[in-house]
DNA sequence: CATATGATGGACT
DNA sequence: GTCCATCATATGG
């Protein structure tokens, strides 16, 4: 049991609160006799059905994993790429953060971009709608010796509508972040 | 089944 | 900034 990983209260936060906070933070995947470890450098928050931006606005499948509990683990496919998100807030609210950048600590790969870092630590549909607790090549925890950093914050990219909103945020000056 | 549509990425101006 | 290849989804019949 690693202390260092987060719990679920982590994810029990509107999903403003939670893109900001994850910002840091040590994704780690497990494939194989591997390791993979990165920080998140990049997120996007995503509310329900009155944010224009969001998916949860469908009545699909999209909308129903997006209403499950905290730390949902969310995938689906556009532009012959995988996005990774993770839900948050509580049952019933339709929330979730999308995962836009990495940056690789012990590998090499172009993690800069949502669609890249799936590729490049080999999350797919798989992972769709189990939980981020109780994954064994698959955790989030906290990074003890981190630096301080500043926080940027901007609109969200790729979006047909956008809220009025910054909710799009990354590590100033990470050269690991995606755009400029 | 058919068709439309991007929470993209890369190439290019 | 613009253009567009490409395909997993959503949705309608």
């Amino acid at each position: 049991m690693s202390l260092n990983k987060l719990s679920k209260d982590f994810f029990l936060r509107d999903a403003r609160h939670v893109a900001k906070e994850l910002l840091g933070k040590i994704l780690v995947r497990k494939l194989g006799r591997k390791i993979l470890m990165s920080k998140i450098v990049e997120t996007e928050a995503y509310f329900d059905e009155n944010d224009p931006g969001s998916r949860a606005r469908q009545t699909g499948d999209l909308r129903k994993t997006m209403l499950m509990s905290a730390g949902t683990i969310l995938v689906y496919g556009v532009h012959n790429n995988w996005l990774v998100n993770f839900v948050t807030n509580k049952e019933g609210k339709a929330e979730a953060v999308l995962l836009r950048a990495l940056e690789p600590l012990n590998f090499n790969s172009n993690c800069s971009g949502p669609g890249l870092l799936t590729k490049a630590i080999q999350i797919n549909k798989n992972f769709h709608k189990k939980s981020i607790f109780n994954q064994r090549d698959l955790w989030i925890r906290n990074n003890e010796k981190e630096d301080k950093f500043e926080i940027f914050s901007t609109n969200r990219i790729g979006l047909r509508k956008d809220l009025p909103k910054k909710l799009r945020f990354y590590i100033k000056n990470n050269k690991f972040v995606s755009k400029k």
